[in-house]
DNA sequence: ACAAAATGGTATCGATGAAAGATATTGCTG
DNA sequence: CAGCAATATCTTTCATCGATACCATTTTGT
């Protein structure tokens, strides 16, 4: 590979000068400084990044946690959304993107250690088990790191407004007459505690009874569970008339499900989701729900960290909410009952 | 950050002895390397990895190219499965993954020239526009290089046995007493070349006629498309009994499509897809298809690059096919037409 | 002649590896 | 068995990878 030495040869001046040239300090003559640029393009030359990393301890490298125990990660379009959102951004600034793990071969290390194994200049965490010590180590340690949906003190992070998507939907359930709502939600964490308590309060406004039969907890991307309880909710006596599922992949393996057991979908029972997977939109009924703006939620988090990168100093902890739109589809239909 | 350095002054020794203590050299005392290896997990030291990067040229990090200006790449659950593969078998061994583009920021470089600026130990190919002149500067460097679906000269790739797969696809389908087949098949790749042209040649071993009409491109994930050419296939005055799509994305689009034109589905026409979507085998009917084994590729793929970083010099070329399996599903059933 | 502008010299980042140095052990001769 | 070289064992010194930054030096301008 070209390198400093190889231009400063080339062009007959010392490693010192082409350094400075090519990183546009001021005491370099204008004209010394278009000679070696030239050569450089020239040669094709690049710097050569761990040599760079060593000295300045920058390595324009930015580690990411997006961990899938749960079965999450990169199988869940919702993350590697987010994911291709911020690596696009970041690549536009000239930042490239390295996984972050615990352990690497033999060597178990934490988050906090592999980022700074790599050097890397900031973190994002796109999805992770919020509440370990692992994540407690990198959220409290000297790296800027974005976080998306959740919080953690004097942090920063990207939250998709789950509220205002719960609320939307739910008013939209309602405008279409229905009262009896039911909520699958998923497993705890912020993001379903939001939602929850939003449905709550929603369903408080619209002055709308929430037995307490119609809230039930089952889990994310889990169709089965999702499956069973929805139909426990369909044998109750007084059985709702809109069924609230966690996510787009239940919502849809739900409505076929209860299809095939002699359901008529939406007209006995309507349904929705969250998300806004494409495959909801192509597939009929087309699933009414919530599509999250993960391009501009990748965005943000690109541009939050590069600027706690350059400025490390305001640390102005903050949050930035943004929000998703309802896709009104077909699920939802209007009910004419009671 | 703890160096070799903090280590050394602790042990009252070299830096030099503690570098061979931590590498497994064989000329240190047993007794110093014990005190030595102690000091470091005591401390919790990492090798700064861009210093050692620097000095060794082995930065133990894998460049993916990964580039989806197709809307394929992360988005497209069949290449995150490969690159969730990738990534978990190479972590295992201890390297990490960066995503290769072409162009950091203001800067444009290719694909090898942003691997040789990462110092990268190999690449892996996850999907790219494989006639780029980009890729053919990829494919004849010096590096380590491992191909999904498709073929460079000697260079290893690992390919999805798509022969394989259409033809236990077509072979059920005939079984089910199809006689009538349809293959609406993707946009030209060598994927989509070897599952036409094995189509044909199965169709031919089966005494089956193809007529013209019956194999029309339109590409993958486009469900629009490929509906459209769905429609026109069964207003033919001789329409197939049964439909293959590109994908299973296209293909359960395409069911409900035509459902909702009043074709029974599977009864009227049956269909199936290609790739084994989880949500494909939780909505009705279950989708006929062929599953491909991304984790069995991912894990191949990363041991051949493994291979090559270690043992450059027996660079054999060659393929490594990884058969995927049929799901049978429930939108292909017996066919009694004629 | 002196300040300003342009360029070069050199230590440094953290780790590695070749070669030299230090110490202990063995072998051999007289 | 002493005496000394030869060997083995362990450790340190030092140059190096490529780029940067501080300081020194040279050149230019007024």
């Amino acid at each position: 590979m070209v390198s400093m030495k190889d231009i400063a040869v080339a062009c007959g001046v010392s490693v010192a000068t082409v350094s400075k040239s090519l990183n546009g300090y001021s005491d370099i003559s204008a004209e010394t400084k278009a000679v070696i640029q030239q050569k450089a393009k020239e040669l094709g030359y690049f710097p050569n990044s761990a040599a760079r990393a060593l000295k300045t301890n920058r390595t324009y490298n930015v580690g990411v946690v997006m961990t899938d125990d749960s079965g999450s990660g990169l199988a869940h379009e919702y993350f590697a959304n987010l994911l291709q959102s911020v690596r696009s951004e970041l690549e536009k600034n000239g930042l490239d993107i390295t996984f972050v793990n615990h352990g690497l071969g033999e060597q178990k290390m934490t988050y906090y250690e592999h980022c700074k194994y790599r050097c890397v200049d900031g973190v994002v965490v796109a999805c992770a088990d919020f509440e370990s010590e692992e994540m407690e180590e990198l959220v409290t340690c000297e790296l800027p790191v974005v976080v998306f949906d959740h919080v953690y003190p004097d942090r920063m992070s990207v939250l998709s407004d789950n509220k205002k998507g719960i609320t939307d939907l739910v008013q939209h359930v309602y405008n279409n007459g229905h009262r009896k709502i039911a909520y699958i939600h998923g497993e705890y964490s912020l993001v379903t505690n939001t939602r929850v308590t939003t449905f709550r309060e929603i369903m408080n406004r619209l002055g709308l009874d929430i037995p307490r039969e119609y809230i039930r907890e089952a889990a994310y991307r889990d169709a089965e569970r999702a499956h069973a309880i929805a139909r426990e909710l369909l044998q109750l006596p007084d059985p709702p008339t809109c069924i609230l599922y966690p996510d787009d992949f239940t919502a849809l393996a739900g409505m076929s499900y209860l299809r095939q057991e002699g359901y008529n979908v939406p007209e006995d029972v309507s349904v929705a989701g969250y998300d806004g997977l494409v495959l909801g939109q192509v597939l009929y009924p087309k699933l009414t729900t919530i599509a999250q703006d993960t391009e501009r939620m990748g965005k943000e988090a690109a541009h939050a960290l590069l600027d706690l990168i350059e400025h490390p100093d305001r640390q102005k902890a903050k949050q930035v909410i943004i929000k998703g739109h309802l896709i009104e589809g077909e699920s939802v239909v209007r009910c004419n009952k009671r």
